[in-house]
RNA sequence: GCUCCCAUCGUCUAGAGGCCUAGGACGGAGCCCUCUCAAGGCUUAAACCCGGGUUCGAAUCCCGGUGGGAGCGCCA
């Protein structure tokens, strides 16, 4: 039996962290065992169901590189289906009409809450033998209800959670049509997965409930429940339910936070499953290693700190060509042209052993592709002083007369410079670095000045010593004197 | 209230009765390296929720407690 999984979200928002894992387990299962990945969009509350969710969950799976193998399936468009299927069951009597109206049945949960009971369904319109039923009132249109079994148990053997028993008497008669004809959820997920030839639900744990229902129905369906893999939740880092406060964010937010969609992948997938001591899997290895024994039942916390750790990982070891279009889409986001600095490739090398993310390499790469708006800031304020305008100027004679631009070149002059001077080489790079870059941190100072470029570097050392003579003519505070670092 | 689930360092986890003096990773601390920031190397602190069983032996199995969580819709 070929395995068929499926990642079924509803479209209410946007594809978050807890979805994006079990839509990645779905798809790791699948593949794992040769068979197949499945999309179906859960859009039978027409109220909140939107087609800008839609799309947000397509655009993250797709970002994710969570491919489905079929068309995804809509259940909207499957109503016809639960239409015959419903007057099936209606038929065979292992569904009936009841016409107890909204307020009937708000009335008689409060009872029972107020009772302190279980609130659910009385069955008053259940069919028995030897029961009489009341006349239909009229004008109520009815809701169709699952007959479900009065006794007995349901054994469900959940590939993570192990066996979880119910006994049926703790479950009611859920309804599976609404009045105006409508299906509701258990009982489409239970005809979408049959149809659709589901071998193993994998979904949040929140379902662990809903479970016992829908095995009802496949059975009064005379179908074979699917295997069912319920994972625990993902928390928020201070351990309460994920909310927009913490990171209850749309996968997308985390492209923009700078992660690789690969390194995002890698973070999910440890969360929860684990492979020995092992932290770093590329997609081959998770399709290879991932198995539910070795998945846990509690539920995780989302750690920033640690998908940091991993993001930065990969960006220290992924293959340029897939770093080149990510990096490329955050500096355009920063309103910086890619085209007015080095070539990417050569950035990337020179930052990505200091930048957790692609946003901050962004962010730390932008002198490259624009011009710096001035000297303003702490750094300038410690570097650009009246003693290094004049080492600046010197440097710049120097470096102005190298043959070649080179970063080897540039190392031994910038090195002859610090050493004729008996300085420190910090002492020299740091002006320099805060000249060209405008602040104290950037790659080794010879390879920042080789990618800037001749041209750029220069310019940019007049213009620091431009603004720090006149920063020492103009200052109506005296200069702080330097601290030896 | 009822049903169901969960419980190892701060966090993610290894651990299927002896290999556990409880391992790895993130984060923390310290040292080294160093032109900045990093990266890297080394060192280090840090956990089996509690109580009963079972057993020669329990982090591992069972029961109870405690603490967290989910569900109990004409939502999904």
């Amino acid at each position: 039996m070929t395995v068929v999984t499926r990642f079924a979200p509803s479209p209410t928002g946007f594809l978050h962290i807890g979805g994006a894992r079990t839509a990645l387990f779905s798809y790791l299962y699948a593949r794992r065992h040769g068979g197949k990945f499945l999309l179906r969009i859960e859009d039978t509350d027409r109220e909140r169901s939107t087609q800008a969710a839609v799309d947000a969950i397509f655009e993250g799976m797709a970002w994710l590189g969570l491919h489905s193998d079929v068309e995804p399936v809509y259940q909207t468009r499957r109503f016809e289906r639960y239409r015959e299927v419903i007057a099936q069951m209606l038929a065979a009597g292992c569904a009936y009409p009841c016409y107890a109206t909204k307020e009937e049945l708000d009335q008689l949960r409060a009872e029972q809450i107020a009772r302190k009971q279980k609130p659910r369904y009385d069955g008053r319109w259940r069919p028995e033998p030897g029961k009489t039923l009341p006349p239909p009132p009229p004008g109520v249109s009815p809701v169709v209800r699952f007959k479900n079994p009065l006794d007995g148990k349901v054994v469900v053997r959940d590939l993570v959670k192990g066996e979880i028993v119910f006994d049926n008497r703790e479950l009611d008669d859920l309804i599976i049509a609404r009045a105006d004809g409508t299906p509701t959820y258990n009982f489409c997920v239970v005809v979408d997965d049959m149809d659709m030839g589901v071998t193993h639900v994998i979904r949040g744990d929140d379902h662990v409930n809903n479970t016992p229902r829908q095995i009802n129905i496949f059975k009064a369906l005379g179908a074979t429940p699917p295997q069912y893999a319920h994972v625990s939740m993902i928390l928020g880092s201070d351990g309460a339910k994920l909310s927009k406060r913490h990171g209850a964010l749309g996968v997308m937010e985390y492209r923009a936070m700078g992660f690789l969609p690969e390194a995002m992948l890698n973070y999910l997938v440890r969360l929860g499953w684990s492979h020995g001591d092992q932290e770093l899997f590329t997609l081959k290895e998770m399709i290879e290693k991932f198995d539910f024994d070795h998945v846990s039942p509690s539920p995780a916390r989302f750690d920033m700190e640690k998908a940091y750790w991993v993001n930065h990982q990969y960006l220290k070891t992924a293959p340029l060509n897939a770093v080149v279009p990510e990096f490329e889409w955050h500096l355009r986001r920063l309103g910086l042209d890619p085209a007015r600095g080095p070539r990417l490739e050569d950035v990337i090398l020179a930052q990505r052993e200091r930048c957790r993310t692609l946003l901050e390499m962004a962010e730390k790469s932008a002198f490259f592709f624009a011009e710096l708006s001035g000297y303003d800031g702490k750094d300038a304020a410690k570097h650009l002083t009246a003693d290094s305008a004049s080492l600046i100027e010197a440097l710049a004679e120097v470096l102005g007369a190298l043959p070649h631009w080179e970063a080897a070149a540039l190392h031994a002059a910038i090195g002859g410079f610090a050493e004729a001077r008996g300085l420190a080489l910090g002492k020299v790079a740091q002006p320099l670095r805060v000249a060209v870059a405008g602040m104290a941190v950037s790659p080794p100072i010879d390879q920042t000045l080789f990618l800037l470029g001749r041209e750029r570097t220069l310019a940019r050392l007049e213009a620091a010593v431009g603004f720090a003579r006149s920063k020492s003519i103009h200052a109506d505070s005296p200069v702080k004197p330097e601290h030896g670092d």
